[in-house]
DNA sequence: AATCATTGTGTAATCTTTACACATTAAAAA
DNA sequence: TTTTTAATGTGTAAAGATTACACAATGATT
């Protein structure tokens, strides 16, 4: 970071001290929202909250918090997770900033946008939390603030990612059948996919571990349990994905 | 934005005044830091300043300013490129943001950081700006603050999305040869490309407009130039690239 | 025992990506 | 003026990836 323009004046009186040239900039309350995503009864949800401030009555809202002065955004991000969820360890990606200056009522608040894959079956809501609930994210019309919009940005970047990186795993019980994983790409995608060539493109791509277990209390033939290879995954991603991640 | 947990506490205050419960949020110090791209010399280069922090003497750093109490993160962005190359209408993209607490030797400052990619012909250094230079990417060590790995998460970017979308023409003067096109594919890339098939990708996609003239000035069989067709990108570029951009 | 719903499987056609070589052109050098 | 040089411009075959598509096998239900 450096100063704006004009330059000029800033010469002749050159800070040398970095404290106070930072006392000097404005400052803005900063939070982070999180759009945690999980996957029951073949749809897709989204963990919402009942919005506390009046201005908002009765509209659900992001699960967000405002940023820790000693803490990074991210790690404030897996706070509001932990804390909400009771979940270590999940996936969890910065997608952008929003930040127009009248999208809080009470005043500037800029936000970080996350979103997070979760397995809900893992999820225990705590007992403090009844107004908290899972929502299909498809029915999701308004909410409070412009979450409304941070939830559409953090879906788009859902359905992009979950295109290049097998994702979809966090969000899955941890044995699952590829009629359940095919059902998860298709609520995510919105698409239908032909079956054959989803299982070929799953099992060419070898993450897939078979538990040579099968469904029951299906009313039908049931199908075979596998369960996904992290390890393997994340020794190999560069190879299948490319050099990041 | 929702408070943190526990909530039990709050809820014998609600806070019913939005402003108030605003005023409470902690505040840190915002700025934005840009990445600025540029070609020359079939060499990949970046935009940068001298540090006027005692703490970083001599040490290179990004461009970047504190965000306004009413500007959005983007719009600051902007502002940071505008002063600084005197150009509107550019490429930017916001990559992530950083927050180590320590990041800053002055104190607690969030950043946000955006590339942009400009043809550094169009660009005019301000006669103030004497501190300001372009640097090949390639052999910049070691820079001011965290902004080496601000830079290095950027270019990552930029490599992993010129292979989706064809940004690259932003880079480029006018009128460009097919040659100065794979330099700056292969610059960015870091990679060798092949000529014939690089060649027969961008006919096949059709963004090329053939303006019937040809390299002047060179030592060899001059190429045809070519403009970049960015109405009918715009137009296509769901089709090509699909959901967003 | 018959029916139902879903699992499990292979191949051919199409499209995409990769590898690869030679004639043409204009400038520069002889 | 001729030759040399350094690049441009062009096509095809092979390999790989993606798509479209149908039927037998299985276990649960009636």
């Amino acid at each position: 970071m450096n100063r704006s323009l004009p330059l000029i004046e800033e010469k002749g009186t050159l800070i040398q001290d970095a404290a106070e040239l930072v006392s000097s900039y404005p400052r803005t309350a900063l939070t982070v929202d999180c759009v945690i995503f999980g996957f029951e009864e073949n749809e897709l949800k989204v963990l919402l909250i009942r919005s506390d401030l009046q201005a908002y009555h009765g509209l659900w809202t992001l699960l967000g918090d405002v940023v820790h002065s000693n803490e990074e955004l991210g790690d404030a991000a897996y706070r509001v997770l932990r804390e909400r969820t009771g979940l270590k360890n999940i996936f969890l990606e910065e997608v952008q900033t929003f930040s127009t200056p009248d999208r809080h009522p009470g005043g500037r608040v800029v936000t970080a946008a996350y979103y997070s894959l979760i397995n809900i079956r893992h999820h225990q809501l705590r007992r403090l939390d009844n107004e908290v609930h899972w929502h299909n994210l498809k029915t999701i019309q308004q909410m409070g603030f412009d979450h409304k919009m941070i939830l559409d940005v953090c879906y788009q970047r859902l359905q992009r990612r979950i295109q290049e990186h097998p994702l979809g795993f966090n969000l899955l019980p941890d044995k699952f059948s590829l009629r359940e994983l095919q059902n998860l790409y298709e609520a995510i995608l919105d698409i239908k996919l032909d079956r054959r060539n989803f299982r070929k493109k799953f099992f060419s791509m070898d993450f897939l571990i078979d538990t040579e277990e099968y469904e029951v209390d299906v009313p039908h033939r049931p199908g075979k349990l596998y369960k996904f290879n992290f390890e393997k995954y994340q020794k190999n991603q560069k190879k299948w994905f490319g050099i990041d991640f």
